[in-house]
Formats: C-alpha cells, structure tokens, sequence
DNA sequence: AAATAAGTTTAGGCAAACCTAAAAAATATA
DNA sequence: TATATTTTTTAGGTTTGCCTAAACTTATTT
C-alpha cells in the first residue's frame, strides 16, 4: 500500500457518502488536488487490487476490503491529531497536516502503542470518531447548528470544515467542543443567527451555522 | 528533500567517518542495500543541489550544508527513538524500524514540541548522543569493551550494532545503558573476553566486546 | 610496463504517479 | 431526435528512483 494509494481510498470514503451512486472521476480529482486523467489510473489500479469497485464513466466505490483500509488509516490519522492537541500543544487548526503524514507510518505496534498512550481516546480534537481496529465507527447524533431553530439549545461536537482561518475563527469566538450554544433569533433574509454562548451573544452567518455539529 | 535524499545524506554521514577521502559508490550502495550505479545517479544529483563534494570514481563527502541536513534527520530519528522507547513500551530493539520512517516527517513544530515532551533528551535508547537543532553533537568519551585488559572496569554508554538479534542478546545477559562491566580474563586464542556484571561472571565474544561501549 | 582484476560510470530500461491533449462516451439542449 | 456540451478515458510524456549490462577508469599483479 503506497502513500498515494492509502490518500485516494481515504478521500473515496470520505466523497462517497455524498455520492453513493459512484464517485466521480471529477470530484475525485478536485478532492485530491490533480486531474481526472490522473484518478482514472489509479482507480484501475485499486480495482485490480480489489479495493474498490469502478465501472468506466459511472465513478467508483470502496468495497469491504477498500473501506477497512480507508478506516485503518483514518484511524490512524485521528489518534495522531489526537496525538498532538493533547499531548505536544498543537492548536486544534494546527494538527491536520501533520496527521496527514503520520497517518501514512508503516506500524501495527506502534498504533497500538499510540492508542493506548492516550487513553484509548474515542474523538479526535475536532469531535470525529476514532475507528476501532476492525474499522468500527461510533455513530455520532449530531446536527447543524443551522437546521435548529430560535429557543433550541445544543452543545458542540464537531466541525465540518478544519480549515486552520475556520478554527482560528472559532477560537476568537471561545467556541470548542462542549461549547453550550442557544439559538437567539434567525435572521431570515441571510440564515444568520445570534446564539447565546457563556452569556455572549453573538451572529454566525449561515456558513459558520452549517460548519458547526451539536448534539441536543 | 525527498526520503530518499535523506536517506542517502545520513548514510554518508555515518560512513564517511572510517572513509575520511571519500565514501565509494559501492560501499554506499551495499549500506542502502541498493546498488553502485543508482548510487551514481543520486550523488550527482546531490553535488548539483551543493549538499555533497563528489569527484567522479574518488568517492563522496558531505560538504557543510549536507552534514547539517544529515544531522537534522539523525536528531529526528533517535528524538522519535526516544518517544518510543520512553513513552510507548517499545523495546531498545525494536524502535530503530520505526524510527527509520519517523525521522521523515516534515515539520518543524512538531520536533520542536517532541523535544520539550521528552524533556530535552541528550542522548537516544542506544547510547548515541542526539544532535541540537544547529547541529551540534556531544562528543562521548568511549572506548569498546575489546579495547579494555584484565583489571578495567568500565560503564556501558552505547553499542555498536543496533540489529534486533545483538541488542536481545544484551537484554538476554541484562547488559543495559549504565551497567558496570569489570574484565576478569582474556581468552587469547579468539579474544572473548570474562566480565563481571552485577556478581555474575560470563563470556562475550570478540564480536560482542568490539559492539559494546564504555566509558571509564 | 603490460595484463588482469576491481571498482565506477554510462547507457538504456522499468514502474509509480503525475501531467496535457485528443478521442470517446454520456448528458443536456434545441 | 439530432446537436452541442460536459465528463471520462486513452494516448503519449515527464520525473524520480531504481535496475542490468556494457564501457571505462583505477588499482593490483606478474
Ligand atoms: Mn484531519
Ligand atoms: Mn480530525
Ligand atoms: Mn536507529
Ligand atoms: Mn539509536
């Protein structure tokens, strides 16, 4: 399994639950930052691996084996994120690139080592479940901040975007998991609302709104 | 700097010490477990970026700029030598492996961070002192045992031969950093040599004595 | 000094992972 | 349904890092 291999089945699992038909080459492409001529090649290759399944023009899918090695290294990379906002003070925004190197170690020991150094964690920094060895995932119940409405209180658990200028966002506003949030008003012309957080008020456009994972 | 020229750059710096006029392209290549014409190619390509002086059949040496990168990865690895051996249970001989795809991690926070974890280690599991981030090592007073006579009592601070099957052997005889060894007797005809370790007497070979070292 | 042996470089290839441009297929539009 | 547009694949290159075999240089013998 090669560095570029473990990336695409990794992204393939991450781009095919908006797609569940087939990923396309395009989309797969744009995800990877390379060019559709590029997946193609390499989907062929991981289908005669047997990893994914990809029939010509109708994009591709992981299959059983394909996922269990897209959530080892997904596994890997949440721990190592792990790794590092607790134990080395990486900022929350900070950890992602270098997970994304980490994650591509070559050591079952190690791994092990790793998961119980840290207590066996169960999330990562950004609220993502943590794969068990076999590729088990806890289903998380969580919604957008954007789908409640005026009156609802949730507590944070997650992000969609990690972009570092989204997390930085976040932590001007002294917004983490386990931030309590209460919806204040919607302001109907552009999605934005003010929540209460510790007493402040404050608005979230609707961008910041969809980015933002509660539970209720 | 890819894996490979890292690999190669820390290589030389290991041989160049008992080639002090020039590393030959075969014996770099039998270390890399590669061969003397890919070794051509790549030390070309490293005198072009200026890290190495190389004259065509006289052999390869470092120059300034190449010895500091060497020494950046080498602090690398026996830092993340350290981490495992310290932090995750591994065994003195099991972290080198894993150590050899560590010390490629590009970033600097996180070597930065790793240090401060470790508290500032001078030197790695093996007895091998670890560089600063400017490239300086500390040089140890060390002689091997073979070098010691009858009488001579010496500390163990390192070994030689780091592979898994020398570094057991030590374990099996609970040689370790820091153990006193005192030479009762030298065989002549194949110069093994009878210590005594904490009260018990036992035989090590030539080989053994040479891949031991003590300070006295 | 000449011949032989040993070590090194050059030449020509290969696989992985990219790319651009052209061809082919699928989809959307008139 | 025929045509135009978009998407995908194929064809042909490039770079990195490796290989073998042949050519060349240096070192060692006779
Ligand atoms: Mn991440
Ligand atoms: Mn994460
Ligand atoms: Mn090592
Ligand atoms: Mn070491």
């Amino acid at each position: 399994m090669t560095f570029s291999e473990e990336n695409y089945l990794k992204s393939i699992y991450s781009l095919q639950k908006d797609s569940p038909k087939g990923v396309s080459t395009t989309i797969l492409a744009q995800y990877l930052e390379s060019k559709p001529a590029s997946v193609t090649e390499m989907i062929k290759k991981l289908d005669e691996k047997g990893l994914v399944l990809y029939q010509p023009y109708q994009g591709v899918l992981l299959n059983k084996n394909g996922e269990l090695v897209a959530l080892k290294v997904i596994r890997k990379h949440r721990l190592w994120e792990t790794f590092l906002a607790k134990k080395l003070d990486f900022s929350w925004d900070e950890i992602h690139d270098v997970a994304e190197q980490l994650e591509h170690i070559k050591s079952d020991k190690l791994i092990k080592e790793l998961d119980r150094f840290l207590g066996f964690p169960t999330h990562d920094p950004h609220g993502d479940p943590i794969p068990d060895e076999q590729g088990n995932v806890i289903k998380v119940e969580k919604k957008q901040v954007s789908q409640l409405v005026p009156g609802d209180t949730g507590t944070c658990v997650g992000v969609n975007d990690t972009s570092s200028s989204f997390l930085q966002f976040l932590d001007q506003q002294q917004i983490k998991l386990g931030t309590v949030i209460e919806i204040m008003h919607l302001q109907d012309f552009d999605k934005s609302m003010t929540v209460r957080i510790d007493g402040r008020e404050l608005l979230l456009s609707q961008i910041a709104t969809e980015n933002i994972y509660v539970k209720f």
